[in-house]
DNA sequence: GTGAACCGGGG
DNA sequence: GTGTACGGTTCAC
């Protein structure tokens, strides 16, 4: 238990000039949230949640958005939502593609026009807006790259779409865009309230920003929902349609174009396949990011941008709040190198066995890490320096101890999560209704990935919630488990040849007829 | 061995 | 905008 001093001030600006202040003062031992951005809190303190409908007496609460004709909103409630509540009205998607070309390789802002522009909408809308003509079906020809980027302004305009998605659009597109814009001096004009594309630092990277519409790169989403070896547009529509798009090597571009005939008809087909492909890719999905969202509390178009541990740590700032705990702060750039200097010991890993196996059976726990931290209650608040084992739990080797009773932040707040996803699971399992199980499987997806990346809000140098010791206990007692089972499992003739952290493979050694009795095979949890 | 530079995706 | 954030590999010294 510690006191603390809560400050309201009037205006988001004031927070850093007094937080300057008052940081030195000796009776000041630390401040605390005072790096969350205003919206965020703003989202944090009313307990909304974006991308549920809001409905206050048949009428909008907000009226960003043009759905306002439909009489609901896609905004916030004051509460979770129910499975059932969360059947959004379907949302207007539009993608785009834009290209251009240059003969000695990738095409430069300043010299090589935009010769190209693709639409796709989720409604069926499909478009090529290009500076030469064709005969392919969606073609339509502009006079110049000018009238090229007024048409897609006013392509924008007229499909209005609630979400825009391209392909690596934050790094590419968009700043082309912008650039070639800027250059012909065409406003773009792209917000609901006919304001200007904008651009957000995001790290390293920019962010193309829209009012009233959700800009979405579907690319950085790709990297974090899939494990591929690379992420073109291509590899990404292959890994999750299991067919080819046709693809133009990017070399092959300036030619088709300068070359016309066939290979420029080639290029209109391509163009609007990319851009087809990707509200295709969305439409697969969305759905995980949309439910994300509404479980994580922050905007889409920042949950669409966060890491899988930001999701995490900002789902932890917004339970914080509930249960009232105050967030820790992010490391400064000295402890961040610090905690980088100290490496946590992994998983268990057992080599494989060289050479071609029969019988192989896998074996896995499922959710390793999630189980432990709940069944060790392993949380900051619960770590303490003295403690029997009759009051704490003890991790193996590192000797970290943890009190049982109460239950810390992180455990409870994992507890619930892995409750919900059951509890999701089993309305799941007796839905009869093949839309409604579509949703709930997302729904318990979306938990269960929430559950698996909570450990590395103990791990990650960068996290606000990382702890040494409860990372440490964490997979101390993950290698203990494992180590245990595969004991187990030979005793049962299982002779295991592979082995990672959370599961292992083993060949049975037994004879196939024998009965197993897999009860004493379950897992410690 | 160390630190800086580069890269991903996009055409 | 209560912000300015990657992580791994390669290269030059």
């Amino acid at each position: 238990m510690k006191d603390f001093l809560k400050i309201t001030l009037k205006h988001p600006q004031d927070v850093p000039k007094l937080r300057e202040k008052i940081w030195d003062l000796e009776s000041v031992n630390e401040v605390r949230e005072h790096d969350i951005p205003f919206y965020r809190r703003y989202l944090i303190d009313n307990g909304l949640f974006p991308m549920n409908m809001l409905e206050v007496q048949g009428k909008c609460l907000k009226s960003t958005r043009a759905s306002l004709e439909n009489k609901t909103c896609i905004f916030e409630m004051k509460t979770q939502p129910t499975p059932l509540e969360s059947d959004l009205p379907e949302l207007k998607v539009l993608s785009f593609d834009i290209e251009a070309c240059n003969p000695k390789g990738m095409p430069l802002e300043r010299e090589d026009p935009i010769i190209m522009i693709s639409f796709s909408s989720n409604q069926g809308f499909r478009k090529v807006f290009s500076t030469k003509d064709s005969s392919f079906d969606f073609a339509e020809l502009v006079h110049d790259e000018r009238e090229l980027l007024k048409k897609f302004v006013e392509t924008i305009k007229s499909e209005n779409p609630d979400l825009i998605l391209g392909y690596n659009s934050d790094v590419f597109d968009f700043p082309y865009i912008r650039d070639r814009a800027a250059k012909l001096s065409v406003p773009l004009e792209l917000g609901v309230d006919g304001s200007s594309l904008k651009f957000m630092r995001r790290g390293f990277t920019n962010a193309a920003v829209i009012k009233g519409r959700v800009n979405i790169d579907l690319y950085p989403n790709m990297r974090r929902y899939l494990q591929l070896d690379r992420y073109t547009l291509e590899r990404v529509y292959k890994e999750l349609f299991g067919e080819n798009k046709i693809d133009i090597p990017g070399d092959e571009i300036y030619s088709c174009w300068e070359d016309g005939g066939e290979k420029l008809e080639k290029l209109f087909e391509y163009s609007l396949e990319d851009a087809i492909a990707v509200t295709e890719i969305g439409e697969k999905m969305l759905p995980l990011s949309m439910e994300l969202t509404r479980i994580v509390g922050q905007p889409l178009f920042d949950v669409a941008r966060m890491a899988t541990g930001q999701q995490v740590e900002w789902y932890l700032i917004k339970k914080a709040f509930e249960y009232d705990e105050v967030v820790p702060n992010k490391p400064s750039s000295s402890q961040h190198s610090q905690r980088r200097g100290r490496s946590i010991v992994g998983g268990y890993v057992k080599d494989p066995v060289k050479g071609l196996h029969d019988n192989i059976v896998s074996f896995d726990f499922q959710s390793l890490y999630p189980s432990i931290i709940i069944s060790k209650n392993i949380s900051p608040d619960s770590l303490m320096d003295n403690c029997t084992e009759e009051d704490c739990y003890i991790s193996p080797e590192i000797g970290h101890k943890f009190r049982k009773e109460p239950v810390g932040f992180v455990p409870s707040v994992i507890g619930k999560v892995l409750q919900e996803r059951l509890r999701i699971k089993s309305i799941m399992t007796h839905s009869t209704d093949t839309r409604e199980r579509q949703i709930l499987n997302v729904q318990q997806e979306a938990l269960k990935r929430l559950a698996n990346s909570m450990y590395g809000v103990y791990g990650f140098t960068l996290f606000r919630w990382y702890s040494l010791e409860c990372a440490d206990a964490i997979t101390a007692w993950g290698r203990e488990f494992i180590k245990k089972t595969m004991k187990k499992a030979e005793e049962f003739n299982f002779k295991p040849i592979y082995a990672d952290t959370d599961g292992f493979y083993a060949t049975y050694t037994g004879s196939i007829g024998n009965k197993i009795d897999n009860t004493d095979l379950n897992k410690e949890n």
